[in-house]
RNA sequence: UGCCCGAUGGUGUAAUGGUAGCACAACAGACUCUGAAUCUGUUUGUCAUGGUUCGAGUCCAUGUCGGGCAACCA
């Protein structure tokens, strides 16, 4: 078993081990169960990962299940893109893929059994009336004049609210609990709400639709869910839970369990704020590769196994916490480093001039693919007088750990020759260095000193001549803030906008690169990892992003 | 001021009454044809106060701090 697929353990497979310990259960079923409303993120990796995972590890059943109980948010364009991206993690539901929606008609069978026993009712409060009747936490609420309705008027004005009888809002129905309960969940919730809107798989069947807290444990009870796992938010709703599970007749109980949801620095995690970005531009989309949906990490260049990994190393708890993207960006890294082939690509060029290379001379050099894997082999680069290398790797006056090149020093071009720097030109007006000149030593092809002599520096170069032009897209975090949701009064989590969160320049590449298809990942040497955008590369003029830079331990000291 | 939940190094997470460990981050060194990777080492922790116990991060009490809950959203 490789070491990413050995479980973590956590509170919520203890549950399990328990449970399948006692006999209470023989297997275990879970769900996942997103509302189309948006895309998914990241946080969600963490549950599906989490749902999918203990199905697998415990050779039970996780579905797929669609919470499309509210028309008015909802679209197929969501249900696609979730299905793309569960399916892209590496997850799958076999047959299990549901949608809550199939159940609309047993669900009002379900309520009509409630009013029949007293257990709900149909209440003409307003919606303002209704917010005034329940109270405030410190206050008990008040009971609605209709709560005593008799059961055939509810049953006769519940049908008629379904027959579209009556406009949004006129009527709701509600489950009779305790308007003095202390949870104000339990001061008897609306269950059943009018609400004449086009569903998007349901088209205009329906002119009531059921609230959250009815629905869900109704489709948990019906797909017989064992295990029915949630973020810590719902932790007040569960005695709801509970209360509606016990009043019907259903084929079983699932038992509701709350874990903390995912919080990232630097990251903001709610769909409002995500569509919000959307919206307004600020992104391209919901894939924008800075965006922490699922598709924007794929877009960028993540891989599903490093998100798995990550997911699998944050655990779960049911603490609130914020985990350190530095978390997420190692599992990339370690991974890309045994996989992600080596190329040489220079992302801000300057001219090197080998003053002392014969003019018009091109030779073939070999590079070594992945030092990490042995078996991904080697490729030729040419090698000729005039190269581009990092306008970072010159210095004209530098300190004295600077292993690069600066007047005197000598370094080497990796795969290339040794080579000492002899001097720059600049223009007159700006002072900017256009070119940098060196000589080599020609004794040292491929790299090496017949007399063993040492250079502290390797710098990576492309031939000029032979260079491919591309455009190479550099992402950086969209916040510059750790919580962009922390605010000042008055503020907006806009205001942490990172303004350089993304800089595109025109890099020089090895010629190799010209073959890289759209979704190809490198590591380019000295900078990072980076992969072929899928939408935009096209052959032999590849786009590429960067997914995650290189550590470097020199720019930060 | 009501109810629910939580608190272990900078961050995330283990330890289930018996040696506080792991990972990320940071720092230092070794190695290096990537200032990467790798290797070695270092710093930093049980929210507080009581109690139970031979023994408490773990159990109990009180307090403190943090999060959630007042959509006909999920």
């Amino acid at each position: 078993m490789a070491a990413e697929d050995v479980p973590v353990s956590n509170f919520i497979r203890e549950i399990i081990d328990r449970d399948l310990a006692d006999g209470k259960h023989a297997s275990i079923v879970t769900r996942f169960p997103p509302e189309p409303n948006g895309y998914l993120h990241i946080g969600h990796a963490k549950s599906i990962c989490l749902n999918f995972g203990l199905a697998r590890d415990y050779n039970g059943q996780c579905n797929l299940r669609f919470d499309d109980t509210n028309p008015s948010a909802e679209d197929v364009e969501y249900v696609d893109s979730i299905i793309e991206d569960v399916r892209w993690l590496g997850f799958d539901w076999g047959k299990n893929l549901f949608f809550a929606s199939d159940y609309f008609e047993q669900m009002v069978a379900y309520a009509e059994d409630m009013i029949r026993n007293g257990k709900a009712y149909v209440c003409t409060l307003t919606p303002e009336e209704f917010k005034e009747y329940r109270g405030v936490p410190t206050r008990p609420g008040l009971p609605s004049p209709w709560r005593d309705r008799p059961v055939e008027e509810n049953l006769d004005l519940f049908r008629r609210m379904r027959a579209g009888e009556f406009a949004d809002g006129q009527y709701v129905l509600r489950a009779k609990i305790d308007m003095a309960s202390p949870n104000l969940h339990m001061r008897d919730p609306a269950i059943y709400r009018i609400k004449h809107a086009h569903h998007h798989r349901t088209g205009d069947r329906w002119c009531i639709y059921p609230m959250y807290d009815f629905a869900h444990g109704l489709e948990d009870a019906v797909e017989g869910i064992t295990h029915s796992i949630c973020t810590l938010e719902f932790e007040v709703h569960r005695p709801l839970y509970d209360w509606l599970l016990d009043q019907l007749d259903v084929p079983c109980h699932p038992q509701q369990i709350e874990f903390a949801r995912l919080n990232l620095t630097y990251t903001v995690m709610s769909k409002r704020k995500l569509l919000e970005l959307v919206r307004a531009g600020t992104v391209s989309g919901w894939d924008d590769p800075r965006m922490p949906t699922v598709s924007g990490l794929r877009r960028r260049g993540y891989t599903p196994a490093s998100i798995r990994e990550f997911c699998r190393r944050i655990g779960v708890t049911k603490t609130d916490s914020l985990t350190d993207i530095a978390l997420l960006e190692h599992c990339i890294r370690e991974e890309l480093n045994a996989t992600a082939p080596r190329v040489m690509a220079v992302l801000d060029p300057v001219k090197l001039v080998v003053t002392n290379y014969p003019e018009g001379q091109v030779e073939m050099l070999e590079g070594v693919n992945n030092p990490e894997d042995p078996a991904a082999g080697v490729r030729q680069v040419p090698f000729s007088r005039e190269l581009y290398i990092e306008r970072d790797d010159f210095m004209e006056e530098a300190p004295n750990k600077y292993f690069r090149l600066k007047p005197g020093q000598e370094v080497r071009l990796r795969y290339g020759y040794l080579v000492t720097c002899t001097g720059c030109r600049k223009d007159s007006a700006t002072g900017v260095v256009t070119e940098v000149y060196c000589t080599y030593d020609p004794a040292t092809r491929g790299g090496n000193a017949p007399d063993g002599r040492k250079v502290k520096g390797t710098i990576h170069w492309v031939a000029a001549a032979q260079a491919l032009d591309a455009e190479v897209r550099l992402f950086d975090r969209l916040f510059n803030v750790e919580r962009p949701d922390d605010v000042p009064e008055g503020g907006h989590f806009t205001d942490h906008l990172n303004p350089d969160s993304v800089k595109i320049v025109r890099a020089k590449l090895e010629p190799s690169l010209a073959q890289a298809l759209a979704g190809d990942r490198f590591q380019f040497e000295r900078t990072g990892y980076f992969m072929a955008d899928a939408k935009d590369s096209k052959p032999r003029t590849p786009v590429f992003n960067r997914i995650v830079p290189l550590r470097d331990s020199w720019a930060k000291s």
